[in-house]
RNA sequence: GUGAGCGUAGCUCAGUUGGUAGAGCCCCGGAUUGUGAUUCCGGUGGUCGUGGGUUCAAACCCCAUCGUUCACCCCA
């Protein structure tokens, strides 16, 4: 179909069908972050394009090319958020969230990138994230992949699977680049031409490719792990005890690398291989440079990014059914007689908590209890000028055989609760 | 931004060497019926994505364009 009428390319609608996985997925979310005592924080969707050029890094391809950024009409550089960390960062700096102490936030929400869409890559998609800031040591790594793995656990979620590394502080990740770029350069001319340019603009980020023949000379590149400081060399083994400890398994990737250039030391994924190309379900790391460069007090931080799209496929992919009916009663009116009256009954039902869906409207009656029957209510409740006349509701418990009995008005609601 | 595959009824899809469109499901009506299953009959619904071109004739061939899916890239 290509009719006129068409939403925006990559931004999806959520139909019927689709929201009981979603409102799953989005409670249990909300409970695992409940479980740590993170706090909900919600920030704009629109922020000053300069948050983002300057926390997410100028050379990365979010920035470069896949930001929906305008100038409003008051000649604002505005920007929809890509991402929500630097938003949260912003934040907290503005409301002196980080000043002298320490904090758990969650959030969950859409972002907004222009990428070509495809499995599991849309422009508008949503993410929900846990940050944990003023923490410097690795229980605060720990916590945020501890988070994730219940996650995955609550979920009912199988086969994803944790993949860490470290990049460093400032100083070795430099030395570690230039160590990097020495050997690349040794060698450019086998490099893929897309890792030819970054060795300018992003070398890390070469570690990622996936050109056969570049693979195969990062085979013998310098490693970062012989570049780090012992504080970072520290910190990594100690958070890899922990999730030891913890009996989470891991596996390291020395060329695990993340697209944002606010991480420093400790990068994560969480990966599957039921999604196609897009394998990454979480990602996150630390960010302990974020916040002063961003104007508030040295802050040290970590958390990370979920995509709920990913999500949502990954819980239909393993066979999770979740369209169950939420109907208990169908109420049906035969006659224009007996609307008002109907209409009363269903808000008693609903005073007691019972759920009713009504036909609106007349009908022939086996149509009606038809579509009763596909709505999924267990119950079918007729009222026409008859039932009208005596006061009654006639009830029809639907599957099973065919039971049907008549209850009085004043009395009906209690009476149906307790046939639910 | 690059590449490939698709765009025919609301949905899933047929449509044979080009001869002005079909099926199933859904929906509506009717028959049968133990008031809802099954079965049967009938009906609504499409300018074949769009615009050009070739031809006596195009859903089918050619060009362009838009949309979509997947992959590259990138990332959640």
């Amino acid at each position: 179909m290509s009719g006129k009428l068409q939403s925006v390319k990559g931004m999806n609608d959520l139909l019927p069908e689709a929201s009981p996985y979603w409102q799953f997925v989005e409670q249990a979310l909300r409970e695992i972050a409940q479980a740590y005592a993170y706090s909900e924080i919600r920030t704009p969707i629109l922020e000053k394009t300069a948050l983002f050029t300057q926390s997410i890094g100028e050379q990365t391809d979010i920035v470069e090319k896949e930001m929906f950024a305008f100038e409003d009409t008051g000649g604002e550089a505005l920007c929809m958020r890509p991402e929500n960390t630097a938003s949260i960062v912003r934040s907290g700096v503005q409301h002196g969230l980080f000043h002298n102490t320490q904090t758990r936030l969650w959030y969950m929400g859409p972002m907004f990138r222009r990428e070509r869409p495809q499995k599991g890559r849309y422009r508008q998609f949503s993410q929900f994230g846990m940050e944990a800031l003023g923490w410097a040591g690795p229980e605060a790594d720990a916590e945020v992949i501890f988070a994730g793995a219940r996650i995955w656990q609550k979920l009912g979620v199988q086969d994803v699977k944790l993949y860490i590394n470290t990049l460093g502080s400032d100083d070795c990740r430099a030395r570690y680049r230039t160590a990097l770029v020495d050997y690349l350069s040794q060698h450019i001319s086998a490099l893929d031409a897309d890792s030819v340019r970054r060795l300018e603009s992003n070398p890390l980020r070469i570690l990622d490719s996936k050109a056969p023949q570049t693979r195969e000379i990062l085979k013998n590149a310098p490693v970062i792990t012989d570049y780090l400081d012992d504080d970072t060399r520290a910190h990594f083994e100690q958070l890899c005890q922990l999730l030891k400890d913890a009996n989470i398994s891991y596996t390291i990737d020395s060329s695990l690398v993340r697209g944002l250039d606010y991480y420093t030391s400790t990068v994560f994924e969480w990966k599957t291989e039921k999604l196609g190309a897009q394998n990454t379900v979480c990602a996150g790391g630390r960010y302990d440079d974020l916040v002063e460069r961003r104007g508030g007090r040295s802050t040290p931080a970590c958390g990370f990014a979920m995509g709920m799209e990913r999500l949502v496929e990954l819980l239909i992919e393993e066979g999770n059914d979740l369209n169950v009916n939420t109907v208990d009663a169908y109420l049906i009116t035969m006659d224009n007689a007996a609307n008002s009256s109907a209409m009363t009954l269903a808000e008693n039902l609903r005073d007691v908590g019972i759920t009713v869906t009504m036909n609106h409207g007349m009908g022939k009656l086996k149509s009606q209890l038809k579509k009763a029957d596909l709505s999924g209510a267990p119950l079918a409740l007729i009222m026409g000028e008859d039932e009208l006349a005596r006061g009654v509701v006639q009830i029809k418990v639907l599957r099973e055989h065919t039971q049907t009995e008549e209850v009085a008005l004043d009395s009906a609601a209690e009476h149906i609760k307790t046939i639910l």
